[in-house]
DNA sequence: GAGAATACTGCACAACCTGTCCAGTGAAAT
DNA sequence: ATTTCACTGGACAGGTTGTGCAGTATTCTC
């Protein structure tokens, strides 16, 4: 596991916020040289702790303003990561985990609208292997995908410098 | 609703496999003008097509390898914003949305080990309000969240209906 | 179809930032 | 005591950005 300090949290945090900052102008607002901001976001992306720095599309501005969380029951013969390819190749699936309990696979759609939601779900089930699906939708979003929280979480445990 | 082209899911591409890139090389590499770049992205970001371009922070990477979805059943007194809210203050809590079904909630949650998710799903489940919560742990990742083949999906059919 | 609005190109300029060195300092580990 | 490591502050050349502008193509409106 990598470590992650407080620094590398308040870097995060400012790159979160204000993406367009360059490097030189973060090492002024966090008052620390230059070098070092470079060094460190160097090391967290060799780490994998930054996976990456993708444009985070709104799936409403683009005309699918409609999300819902599908899960799966596959059949006892199909494999898992077979459905799963067959999913990949559904725009609107934009999520798929292997799951405990009951259900097998739980996915996460899109659709342009209610009546559009019932195509997706059509060639969600449509998909060999599938036994049954039970969707929900989402109605609002009250906590939108975060992740700077549990970054300063995992921080404030260690004994941190700066 | 933002109209997206192929233009612009072919920037999108290209920053998303390449954030590091700039405007003048994403020109280059795209064939148009760099100003053409530069307009594109500021009305991307400006109809709300692009969010953000903060930093993919994998969990896993800072220890908590464990994903977990839970649905919670609120007592009917209490507000879903409440206890929302309440919900917020716990840093292990990536998501939250409201669903349509039997159950009220829907929740992301994360924890450092499957020991560590039991510690999680007790902070959750003392919020008030909150009667009832079922949780299934993700096993694998079958298709990581994306969003650029939808992207591709809403261009390429060029009348778009609704 | 004519005119207007819009989008794109190609170019220019100054200011700024990046990648990459380096030597020096302090703190932690061996 | 010695080594290792991260950080600082500085330097340099080269590339990039923000900005503006004129010219052209395309789409929209009447």
């Amino acid at each position: 596991m990598a470590a992650v300090d407080a620094l590398d949290a308040r870097i995060l945090d400012l790159f979160a916020a204000e993406p367009r900052v360059g490097v030189l102008e973060a090492s002024r607002r966090l008052g620390v040289a230059r070098g070092t901001i470079q060094a460190r976001l160097d090391r967290l992306q060799r780490d994998g702790v930054v996976r990456g720095w993708g444009p985070d599309v709104d799936t409403t501005a683009i005309g699918y303003p409609v999300t819902a969380f599908a899960t799966l029951q596959i059949e006892q013969g199909s494999g898992h990561t077979t459905v799963a390819e067959a999913l990949a190749r559904i725009p609107e699936v934009l999520e798929v985990h292997t799951i405990t309990g009951a259900e097998d696979l739980w996915c996460r759609i899109v659709a342009r609208s209610n009546a559009d939601l019932q195509r997706v779900i059509d060639q969600v089930v449509i998909v060999r292997g599938i036994q049954r699906a039970s969707t929900v939708i989402a109605l609002a979003e009250q906590i939108p995908h975060r992740v700077l929280p549990l970054l300063h979480a995992a921080t404030s445990r260690t004994s941190n410098t700066q």
